[in-house]
DNA sequence: AATATACATGAACACATTTTCATATATAAG
DNA sequence: CTTATATATGAAAATGTGTTCATGTATATT
């Protein structure tokens, strides 16, 4: 047996690698422990970088390499002020693709 | 200045950390080109193999780790047929992962 | 029984990501 | 102007991830 149910070339290419390849980006701001705690941090409000470090648990140079990362994939906004920073989310977006996660998560385990 | 907006240690263990690797765990499944491109097509049918080594377009081994992988984040299911393998999406959930990622960057991309 | 096909698996390798370390910059305070 | 504090950055080190390669197992075909 050759086709069990093997799409045509035709077929395939409906979503572009393109946009495939965005959307995994977009998934690997999440798929980090330290990045998703400052996002669930940053849901709630803007903080300051020595914030986010309390909260992170690791060095301020890697908050800051994260920060920059976050930054770079257009998912937090900052103000100066003074000596320090304050991070924020850019958008409500964030906010969905957390949840339904964390709603998946509950989900399962009941 | 000290304490910008730095939480107290009270205020910062809402959710566990347990739960948020579960969650990174998650996101990391969509995270690669090769298994979203996977996933994706079997948002539309169940698949053999075969049928998704064409279209992930990497080697058969390499395929059938990720589907390992997806086994064992309970994210397909599957089902012996003869010489073949079908998987399929274990549930819905994982269509609204991927469908909120995808509207988000429809949006940004307007 | 021998061969072919479909899929799985372990180990090695290549590559990417994250953290640390050292140091830089910028603002504030004395 | 000197020192202290907050944050950023580059490079190296540590870790993690995905792929390939070689080979194994299971089922079907002859």
């Amino acid at each position: 047996m050759k086709e069990c149910n093997r799409k045509k070339d035709s077929e395939i290419k409906e979503i572009s690698l393109d946009l495939i390849n965005e959307a995994v980006e977009m998934y690997k701001v999440f798929a980090d422990e330290t990045r998703l705690k400052i996002l669930l941090a940053l849901l709630k409000r803007e903080l300051c970088v020595s914030a986010i470090v309390d909260i992170a648990g690791i060095s301020q140079s890697a908050v800051s390499h994260q920060l920059r990362l976050l930054k770079q994939m257009n998912i937090v906004k900052y103000r100066k002020q003074g000596k320090n920073v304050f991070y924020s989310l850019k958008d409500e977006h964030i906010e969905k693709i957390i949840n339904i996660v964390f709603e998946h998560l509950k989900e399962k385990g009941e």
